[in-house]
RNA sequence: GGGAGGUUUCCGGAGCGGUCAAACGGGUCAGACUGUAAAUCUGAUGGCUUAUGCCUUCACAGGUUCGAAUCCUGUACCUCCCA
């Protein structure tokens, strides 16, 4: 199977300026390829996965990747799939954001390759020191404003019902667009057209909502005299529910662990519908054809075993928290659904439980007959009252270090502590709370 | 400007002088079931050293009564109707 049947077949191809002859083009020598990013936040998040593993593969089948943070273009805004304007970012941010995210990117790309070694460039060292005339002059004059105002992304955003789908332009959103976000096309195509100048890149990849500004920036090349350029954009990643993969009620699911734990991000995975399960596993995961294949037959005949879910997560995980990030993530899985705490030391469940409250008391009451079980729930702020607490433990729903509390009369003692100085405490299924003692 | 009505515990909403910490529904929290899902079922749901006890709560402030969320007076806010 050739690479771009490969790409095929893991659904990752929604359109190409070149449907006829891409896959041999792609065969025939190594190439280099652009993806775009984001710098909105210093982190990036799961819904920019996507760019990032299909650069992967294509460093992975020989070709050549670039990432462009965009540093220029994200001062602007793309209108691409926005239904209103955007929020400017000072200049400072985004230089911390572009340092942030090409930290991340390490993960995914080899930089440091010798042939096909990835590159990160930022769009603001080429585009910052242009003054206003010599754009309009060098690019602007190469762009038919009637060919402009015929893409989807600003027809959409002007509210004009002509569209070839009528249903997605949504006329009575009609919020406009600034200049600004209009221009916004014009420095991504640019983008394309500096790239093949300094490292000669010849196909830009990106999401469906890219096509506009890929097809852009081929165009502009073509009129600048530049030779045939490629793009290529990958279906948005959704939910068989039609939202957008990568979100909770709590936010976007980041890659950064100080944002997102390994944990979370695990559980993120593992949560993942059944029905969109193997098709994450085909667009993200490193797994073959064949492991896929054999996952999803076992995905078929015993659906609550969630093989896919456990392999999308672990695999993930791996790539993106590496194997101490993993192990992480399936030792707090285990915990946090029931396994007994014990034999544990400080540090790890510092780790595991990091995004848990907690609270410090002094080693004192644990003498004795120990701190009253209702005492430590209250404490430990997992009940509101003492009452609510008693209803707690009389239901059942009391847990030191995951085992269940017999009564009311139970305390909680030095026998009790799980590592060195710490107690966890839970109430229900999932509410935990550490106590420290000092 | 004239007339009518309302303000209750997280929300909606009963309550019409004692048996009201206050029906019922929703939510929430526990438990069971389960695939870390959905649905369903069970229990709980003001606080207090769990108590046939005490304290705080029915817009606010006073009053009548042995006794008030319930009656009266005033204050604030809200809704509706006629101009």
């Amino acid at each position: 199977m050739s690479f771009y049947e490969d790409l095929q077949w893991r659904g990752l191809v929604h359109q190409t300026t070149n449907d006829a002859g891409i896959a041999a083009w792609l065969d025939e020598k190594p190439r280099t390829v652009y993806a775009g990013f984001d710098p909105t936040a210093d982190s990036l998040h799961v819904g920019s996965l996507m760019g990032l593993v299909v650069l992967r593969r294509f460093q992975q089948a020989g070709h050549k990747p670039i990432a462009v943070v965009g540093g220029a273009t994200g001062m602007i805004g793309d209108p691409s799939g926005k239904s209103a304007e955007r929020n400017l970012l000072s200049k400072d941010e985004l230089q911390k954001n572009v340092e942030g995210i090409g930290q991340q990117m390490r993960k995914f790309l080899d930089f440091d390759a010798n042939d096909n070694g990835a590159v990160l460039a930022n769009n603001f060292d080429w585009t910052g020191s242009w003054t206003y005339l010599e754009f309009l002059r060098d690019v602007g004059k190469n762009f038919p404003v009637n060919v402009m105002l015929a893409k989807d992304s600003v027809k959409s955003r002007l509210g004009r019902s002509d569209g070839p789908d009528k249903s997605a332009t949504a006329s009575d959103d009609a919020s406009g667009m600034s200049y600004t976000e209009f221009s916004y096309m014009l420095l991504q195509a640019y983008d394309f057209v500096h790239l093949n100048d300094e490292h000669g890149c010849e196909l830009q990849a990106g999401g469906s909502d890219q096509w506009g500004n890929i097809t852009a920036g081929i165009d502009l090349a073509r009129r600048m005299g530049r030779p045939q350029l490629f793009g290529l954009t990958w279906p948005l990643l959704t939910k068989s529910d039609g939202t957008k993969m990568g979100k909770t009620e709590s936010g976007a699911v980041w890659l950064d662990p100080l944002r997102t734990s390994p944990y979370q991000f695990f559980q993120y995975w593992v949560n993942v519908d059944d029905a969109d399960a193997s098709k994450c596993l085909r667009m993200l995961t490193d797994l073959s054809r064949e492991q896929i294949e054999d996952i999803e037959t076992v995905q078929t005949a015993h659906p609550e075993k969630r093989m896919a879910q456990k392999q999308l997560a672990e695999q993930l995980t791996l790539l993106v928290h590496g194997q101490d990030g993993l192990e992480v993530a399936e030792q707090a899985t285990s915990i946090f659904f029931g396994a007994e705490i014990a034999d544990l030391n400080d540090e790890q469940l510092g780790q595991i439980f990091s995004e848990v409250p907690s609270k410090e008391l002094s080693t004192d009451k644990l003498g004795g007959d120990g701190l009253a079980i209702v005492d430590a729930l209250v404490e430990a702020g997992l009940a509101k009252s003492k009452s609510e607490a008693r209803r707690t433990v009389q239901q059942g729903g009391a847990y030191i270090n995951n085992r269940r509390v017999a009564g009311l009369e139970q305390t909680v003692t030095n026998a009790d502590l799980a590592s060195e100085t710490t107690v966890v405490l839970r109430s229900g299924k999932k509410k935990y709370a550490l106590l420290r003692f000092r």
